[in-house]
DNA sequence: GTCTATACACCGATAGAC
DNA sequence: GTCTATCGGTGTATAGAC
């Protein structure tokens, strides 16, 4: 069927213009992403851009909604028997280490003008919401089961969780180049949950 | 004398333009904040500004000293006898309240091009390698008092401490309005230190 | 659907009168 | 030193040929 050849081209496509989307939105942020980056990366013309995504928003929405989906798959083929605790902590762990392979943080916490217009994305509201309620779910376990501080409100953990997932201490700690990647992961995680103290 | 009075005068505005440049870099980052808006919240012309700063990057650099000085002087207002770990709690609960009253992060993460003109700017650099000298200095020396993870680096731990005072969980935590700000901000620092463990 | 060319708006910085 | 006016450059988005 040229039909359907021609619709996985066109997937295919789309897809190599998130993959540029998310690397330029990790290495420069929204606002100094332009479409002349994306379309330059990509290898095509601007113009072509906005024959896929009506907007630069749209492009950047495309892309977070991938990951989101990403993530969810992960969450649905851990092993049901794993401890809510430890599916928390291989979360971010796999949030991070796809950082390091230069992929967007989950919150776009860079750019009020990004964040505005994802409130008004029906998709990406609904696949975030989505996430939320499994992690949330999670940390309410975890801390029936005693395992994570039941004197703290469920949100402090959870943001607590999502903003190590983008804390800029992994570039730091990366740059600075005296631990691998395995090594620097670990201690954002331990840092995280156990804290610093002695 | 006339003089001298000019030159409060100038100082005096100088610093209103530093407390709109403050305020705006908080609320919309360095970015997407325009001249115009800095002119505008000042109540002066646009072309007047370079007569203060030479440009937009210079502007953001002078605030973020003016912020950085004051937390150095901060630290060395602090009792001698207090011991480091306190000095760096602290710290960052005084950093933390100052963004609850609409004042910049210290890591200006958000935008790769402040950042690099950060890097050429002597005094800023200056002034951040003192802060950063003076901050490693306590933790090592809560370290060797073992109430600091002695298993962790040095730039681990500092790092975190940092990370924790720009974290967006403090303003998630607000807009959800069910926390006072002193709660939100000892959760923070709490969570940061003592980890999420129960 | 891809390209080139361009419309339109905005921003950083400067010029020049007062 | 403040203002108004404007220049040069850039960025999003669109138009139109192929």
């Amino acid at each position: 069927m040229r039909i359907s050849f021609k619709k996985q081209q066109f997937e295919a496509r789309e897809d190599a213009i998130l993959d540029a989307v998310n690397s330029l939105l990790a290495k420069k942020g929204f606002d100094l992403m332009t479409m002349d980056d994306v379309a330059a990366e990509v290898g095509i013309a601007k113009g072509s851009l906005y024959k896929h995504f009506s907007s630069k928003e749209s492009l950047a929405a495309a892309a977070l909604c991938r990951m989101t989906r990403d993530t969810l798959d992960l969450l649905t083929e851990m092993a049901p028997d794993m401890a809510a605790i430890d599916k928390l902590k291989g979360t971010l762990r796999w949030a991070l280490q796809r950082r390091l392979k230069g992929a967007v943080p989950h919150l776009p916490s860079t750019s009020v003008a990004l964040q505005r217009s994802l409130m008004l994305n029906l998709t990406y509201m609904r696949l975030i919401m989505k996430l939320n309620a499994e992690l949330r779910r999670l940390v309410i376990a975890a801390q029936n089961e005693g395992v994570l501080d039941r004197t703290l409100p469920c949100e402090v953990i959870l943001y607590t969780i999502y903003a190590r997932s983008c804390d800029p201490t992994l570039e730091y700690l990366r740059t600075s180049g005296r631990y691998d990647d395995a090594q620097t992961v670990d201690y954002l995680v331990r840092t995280c949950f156990d804290g610093l103290n002695g």
